[in-house]
DNA sequence: TTCCTGACGCTCG
DNA sequence: GCGAGCGCCAGGA
């Protein structure tokens, strides 16, 4: 799905324009690479509302689409995954997209 | 409309 | 270096 029919099913989906702006972050970070919430908080345009994002991410109106197993703790640490399979699905999604590590 | 909660982050002890 | 507490903003009941 190309950029502009995400943002377009973000807004179909009543969202506020805080959650569309994180949303449209997360689906910015690239494959491969992980953000912090804090990062991605400050992408979005509201760079102390880190601890909003997560609900945001929990929320995940368009889970497959946006890629919110990229998003990971600022101490290194993954978080946690509210999506089928849990952290520990997390950790393999980033594991295998990072396929250069193994 | 008000209060509580939450996939976090930073500071203090 | 580790553990506990407070603050952050937006959503939901």
């Amino acid at each position: 799905m190309h950029r502009g029919g995400v943002i377009r099913e973000l807004k179909r989906r009543k969202l506020t324009e805080f959650q569309t702006k994180v949303l449209i972050a997360t689906y910015s970070i690239p494959k491969g690479k992980t953000m912090t919430y804090k990062e991605l908080a400050k992408k979005a345009g509201y760079p102390n509302a880190y601890r909003a994002v997560g609900s945001v991410m929990k929320m995940n109106p368009l889970a497959p689409t946006i890629p919110c197993h990229r998003v990971v703790k600022s101490d290194g640490t993954l978080g946690s995954y509210s999506a089928p399979g849990g952290t520990r699905k997390k950790a393999q999604l980033l594991k295998k997209e990072r396929a250069k590590f193994g």
